[in-house]
DNA sequence: GTGTGGTTTCAATGTTTTCTGAAATTCCAG
DNA sequence: CTGGAATTTCAGAAAACATTGAAACCACAC
């Protein structure tokens, strides 16, 4: 259905809500399509399946199955059954804060975690002999250990908020609120 | 100088560490070779010069270039001159507290910031019409707001940590540890 | 002005990532 | 089992992205 006046029809906010998230996945490390089909999912609200999405964002159906099982694999989408349908549904967590939640787990898992094991490793490694580069080293081993710090720290942060309270990240922005 | 037993000397574990950093930098939307020079700069934690960074990393001038201007843009690394050299060095910032408060300022600039303009003129751009699809609208327009509200608190939360007061992150960080 | 060392730009090229589509596989009903 | 619908996989094609290198540019000393 049209619009009236300078109004847009549901559709094509839509398509403008998926354009922009896609945009920003960009520069997030994953793929657009895979955001678009994240937004899709999300800005719909209801289960799509696979021959939905593919029409929809004009992919193929290879694209579609491995963008949909990556979001599954992320979390923020689960697969669903309809009664008397073989046809596979999926469906986007629609809550905001539980969403980011698991975007902040995978992303500990995937990047800080190995990171970390890699600084671990390093710290330490370098040889002193007799060298006359000892004070080198000994700043070298402070920058390390600052990075440590800092991504352990961070970590720790990521857990609170990941935590099976489950709603550790908005009592932690409120208490940041609350300091003025 | 070469390393005793199964210790390394100290270039082979800046070199550890810039590979662990430009791979992560990879998921971070960030180029690997920026990331490399960065790590460069910062493991050494002296001012190199073009030329310096080309020979270490094997890379082409305009390579080198781009990137370490792109560095300076972020707000991580900074330009500095020798008495008596015509040559531009770099250096980048020591205290890492420091380096993710330019990271996070800039992040929220360039992709938070533009994504948050989108949703607000996303917002009531449906037209009502005489339209069976009120309830569908209603829930649009629901799903929008939610993420309007969760990055406009993000977006919040991450100025406080970019605070001029300069340790917000900081303080925020004990904060929380305190919360148990 | 001219020359020299240093830096930036950008078209061409190379590399990596993403996408397609058809074949292989799985899954279930009968 | 068998047949057929749904799904996954993956080699090659296409698109996006990063890099090179040489020319243009700049800034300063003379």
């Amino acid at each position: 259905m049209p619009a009236s006046r300078d109004q847009l029809g549901l559709v094509e906010v839509q398509d403008r809500f998926i354009a922009a998230w896609g945009r920003m996945a960009s520069t997030w490390g994953i793929s657009r399509t895979m955001a678009e089909a994240h937004a899709l999912l999300y800005i719909t609200g209801r289960p799509l399946c696979t021959d939905d999405v593919m029409d929809r964002l004009q992919i193929s159906r290879g694209n579609a199955s491995m963008s949909l099982r990556g979001l599954v694999d992320w979390g923020i989408v689960s697969r669903m059954h309809k009664r008397g349908d073989r046809k596979e549904y999926f469906q986007a967590e629609q809550d905001v804060w539980t969403m980011f939640r698991a975007v902040v787990r995978e992303r500990i898992k995937r990047e800080v975690d190995p990171l970390l094991a890699s600084l671990h490793e390093m710290r330490d490694l370098t040889g002193v002999g007799a060298s006359t580069e000892a004070d080198e080293i000994a700043d070298h081993n402070h920058r390390l250990d600052e990075m440590i710090a800092f991504f352990s720290t961070a970590e720790t942060l990521g857990q609170r908020f990941v935590s099976p309270s489950g709603r550790g990240l908005q009592v932690a922005v409120n208490v940041l609120n609350k300091l003025h």
